[in-house]
DNA sequence: AAGCCGGGGGG
DNA sequence: CCCCCAGGCTT
């Protein structure tokens, strides 16, 4: 067995102990998961989950927004700051109207044309909804495994060319949406920014961090 | 490769 | 009061 099947061994065991509870991990509407992953940029997961509820109620389906008053979607989005976003939302309605017939594509080359997706969105869509055998790298899964594999890159890691290469590695498995959200609640919860919990780290025999 | 956006919560 | 947070776009 290889290093990248133990590790995703150990965080879906530890994940299915640990698990965070969001709205959005009872979806499986690309059209919802997309709204979230707009909102959860730079923006802690607590702070969106009012908004997110709110903004799907208003908001059901990509030609709700699409056809929607701009003014009316920042209201709901304002408080999260990033008030370009605001735009965004209905850009990215009406982009996927307009190209894709209102219904959201399941190939990586085909979600980043659509603006406000990029590699982070269009993975996270890809692997929690159609769980398919691709990637996502956001900040806190680059940091995992920055100092798992003891990378030492510093700066934009999620960006660096070798750090992306390592995730898909790791991301070789028919259980892909089960691992994202594994990788997200871990690197959140124990593998953390300041003060990793290494103590109580499944991985740690293993991280040269 | 680096700067920028932003309100809100935590240290 | 300061710093950081499930990125993407622009230069």
């Amino acid at each position: 067995m290889n290093k990248e099947q133990t590790i995703r061994r150990k965080i879906l065991l530890w994940y299915s102990q640990n698990k965070r509870d969001f709205p959005w991990r009872h979806t499986k509407n690309p059209y919802e998961i997309m709204i979230v992953e707009f909102m959860l940029h730079r923006t802690r997961a607590d702070q969106v989950v009012p908004v997110y509820r709110d903004f799907i109620k208003k908001y059901p389906d990509i030609d709700s927004l699409a056809s929607a008053d701009p003014v009316e979607v920042s209201k709901v989005t304002e408080n999260l700051g990033l008030h370009w976003r605001g735009k965004h939302f209905i850009n990215a309605a009406l982009f996927i109207r307009d190209n894709f017939r209102s219904k959201i594509p399941d190939s990586r080359d085909k979600l980043l044309t659509v603006p406000g997706i990029g590699d982070y969105v269009a993975g996270a869509i890809l692997t929690v909804v159609f769980n398919k055998k691709e990637w996502v790298v956001d900040s806190n899964i680059a940091r995992f495994l920055n100092r798992f594999y003891g990378l030492k890159l510093r700066g934009e890691i999620r960006r660096k060319r070798e750090l992306i290469k390592i995730t898909k590695r790791l991301y070789q498995t028919t259980r892909s949406e089960q691992l994202t959200f594994a990788l997200l609640d871990f690197s959140a919860m124990v593998c953390k920014p300041v003060k990793p919990v290494c103590c109580s780290c499944i991985v740690k025999t293993k991280c040269t961090y």
